[in-house]
DNA sequence: AAGTTGAGTGCACAGTCGTACACTGACTAG
DNA sequence: CTAGTCAGTGTACGACTGTGCACTCAACTT
């Protein structure tokens, strides 16, 4: 629970704790507005984001519900926020794996292995914006569709780097692109849905994982228009 | 007017209608038990599984909040039906897939036909699906993940008997035809969002899902443990 | 030092929710 | 013909929902 989430009750004898940053005032109120975002996945860790209601995550971040509206006009606004800040992880992930690059087999692996430390270090947000990805109309999973369309066009391009790929027509080269994105997502899912000690889960999941990759990649040096 | 259930308005007039079958007692139950499941097969169109209100979907079925729970025990046995119900639709088309097949290129261009006419036939049933597919824990996403993998495996079976599948281990089969299910499932999400009349989107997707399919299959002839 | 701003509070409201309870009356089994 | 079953009704409850309103008081501006 979010211990004292910033959000002063009357008698905060939050002695110590942090180094006690600055206290200005547009600082205390980002900060209560990441406690608002913390709460609301720690919330979703085991429910949809639908079924979340806006007083729960006020009173989850330690504020009354009527100063949720000081922070975002909607909890579809805040979904949203949370789509952004998955971005940020997204997008970190991504670089990471952009530096490292031999033939297939390496990249592969490589691909799979930092997926794989990624969502086990951000399950949360891996979660939710698996499970809100196709969770229906409404603009949290229309921000994901953007977000998700910008990372398969980041891999459609890096890809275009390979040899037999650098003369493919951007259409192929995004088809193929969306189809290990979602063998990712897949991949991903299969990981959440393990319950925490299982090791062996992951490892087999994670063989699979290669095992799909190598599939889809199989056929690229055959393909034609 | 609470026994009319299949919907009645304030003012139903339904006069005629059916050859007025038999009333015998269960046959009536049974009927408003499926005018339930219609109910919320039409408010699922366009919201999520779990922002569904035992009393909506009551009243959608033309009865009374409390006896909905003549009929189920809970909305989450309703949505559990509802799956089975979904299911049904799914046997069928892939008793229709099954009878006609050639080589690779016909078996997936037959196969991505009967795709789209199935889901333009039950739009509904494929929304819910897709959607409540990992809408998290709870029993509805269990009920969808054994089916899907039910039908995974009667396209891995279907698969051995093309002729390089033949000699696959069965956990590689396994693995192709989760491949395939996969992308059909993405194909499904992209149909469900076009807009109704945009045929020329329908072409695009079914073009580009015959790609996908392709490239996945392409690889087949070079696969090796 | 005096005044303004705005994040957070507390109350109050009208709805909606699931469900307990006692009921009615058409079908059905004896 | 009679007694029983049970799908559907109506009321009533306590809990929870989003949000409007008037407020406080620390941080900022002037």
């Amino acid at each position: 629970m979010g211990h004292a989430a910033i959000a002063s009750t009357l008698l905060d004898v939050s002695a110590a704790e942090e180094p006690a940053g600055p206290v200005s005032r547009q600082e205390r109120k980002q900060r209560t507005r990441q406690a608002l975002l913390d709460a609301a996945l720690d919330l979703l860790a085991d429910r949809s984001f639908a079924s979340l209601s806006l007083r729960e995550v006020a009173k989850g971040a330690g504020i009354v519900p009527t100063a949720f509206y000081r922070h975002f006009s909607s909890m579809e606004e805040l979904g949203v926020a949370l789509v952004e800040e998955t971005t940020r992880t997204l997008r970190g992930m991504l670089r990471g794996a952009r530096t490292e690059q031999r033939g297939y087999g390496g990249m592969i692996r490589a691909s799979v292995h930092t997926l794989h430390r990624h969502v086990r270090e951000h399950e949360d947000h891996f979660r939710f914006v698996t499970r809100e990805r196709y969770a229906g109309p409404g603009a949290v999973s229309r921000a994901i569709a953007v977000e998700m369309r910008m990372f398969s066009s980041d891999l459609a391009l890096d890809l275009a780097r390979f040899d037999p790929l650098r003369t493919w027509p951007t259409e192929d080269l995004h088809l193929l692109a969306d189809l290990i994105v979602t063998a990712m997502l897949g991949t991903v899912a299969e990981l959440l849905d393990i319950r925490p000690g299982d090791t062996a889960a992951d490892e087999r999941t994670l063989v699979a994982a290669e095992k799909r990759l190598r599939m889809i990649l199989l056929g690229v040096p055959h393909w034609q228009p």
